[in-house]
DNA sequence: TAGGCCATCTGGTCCT
DNA sequence: AGGACCAGATGGCCTA
């Protein structure tokens, strides 16, 4: 747990730019006690719940149905091409349970109220479930590095990058560690990297080495190969290597998890690379099959 | 047209 | 008892 602690910090660290006025700066006293909590929750920011400024409720729009992606990237399109596959009695139900809150408790008319409106109801819970489960995916789309490719990482594909991204600069933290503790010279002279201001975390390690470290998260990025020799650079070409890759992919990923997904990319030059990628994909491997065992069960 | 991905519904189970 | 969570089923949409 500590790794993410230490991962919501450097990716913090690892802007330059200022940040959005939603993101949460763990250097802020307010935010600080937050990021030291144990419980993974208490990092989520609190303007969660209304962080979509055109739904100020969670997942339910002003007229009180449900939006079915409240995320700024999900195109108003997609929005309305989701919206007329909700039946209406469920979006009746769900306008009610969206604006019951802090209301006036359930009379005994709705204690007694018939299976089916249970049922419609618990449709419109679960499908507000899926909503937040779909927005919390949104989020971590938007945080883990992706080609510029016009379709979106499916949900498979989200999480695997989203290991993979972990695991990178969970590396990269431990490598710059072990810099700084061989190296004579403080790192924190080094204009490129940046220590952890507060104490807000037990990461007090340099989170940038001073070679090719991108300004910040690759939001977007290009399929140019160069120097592999930063664990940044590796992060690239440990990117998922749809359109942009291609030729040499060695197994294709499936979502069902059938075939062992593969995320490095034929221009892998770096032998040392390529046996972590191969080790992670192995590991990647052994994940994507736990489900398909449990299905055959 | 087949396959992938997704949203939704549904019933079961667990938890508070 | 009611809500959260989960997994299976189903149907729609999109793409190769």
């Amino acid at each position: 747990m500590s790794h993410l602690r230490k991962l919501a910090t450097a990716r913090w660290l690892l802007q330059e730019s200022p940040p959005d006025p939603g993101e949460v700066s763990p250097s802020d006293p307010a935010n600080a006690a937050r990021f030291a909590s144990a419980e993974p929750c208490a990092w989520l920011s609190p303007a969660f719940p209304a962080s979509c400024p055109h739904f100020p409720h969670p997942y339910c729009s002003p007229a009180g149905s449900i939006a079915p992606r409240c995320h700024q990237q999900v195109s108003q399109g997609a929005v309305a091409s989701i919206i007329p596959k909700l039946p209406p009695q469920a979006a009746v139900q769900a306008s009610e349970l969206c604006g019951v809150k802090g209301q006036a408790k359930a009379t005994s008319k709705q204690l007694a109220e018939p299976p089916k409106h249970r049922r419609l109801a618990a449709n419109a819970r679960e499908r507000k479930r899926m909503h937040g489960l779909n927005h919390a995916f949104d989020e971590l789309r938007s945080v883990i590095p992706a080609f510029d490719n016009d379709k979106k990482l499916s949900k498979y594909e989200t999480l695997q990058m989203a290991q993979i991204y972990i695991a990178e600069l969970t590396e990269l933290l431990q490598n710059v560690s072990q810099q700084n503790l061989g190296a004579g010279s403080s790192l924190s002279d080094c204009p490129n990297v940046k220590l952890c201001p507060t104490k807000c975390c037990s990461l007090q390690t340099p989170v940038a080495a001073c070679s090719n470290i991108p300004d910040g998260p690759p939001k977007v990025l290009s399929d140019s190969t160069g120097d592999t020799g930063s664990a940044a650079q590796r992060l690239k070409l440990l990117s998922p290597c749809k359109s942009t890759r291609n030729e040499s992919k060695v197994t294709s990923s499936r979502s069902d998890g059938e075939s062992s997904p593969h995320s490095h990319s034929s221009d892998w030059e770096e032998a040392q690379a390529e046996s972590m990628a191969c080790q992670r994909s192995e590991h990647l491997s052994d994940l994507s099959r736990a489900p398909m065992a449990r299905k055959a069960s």
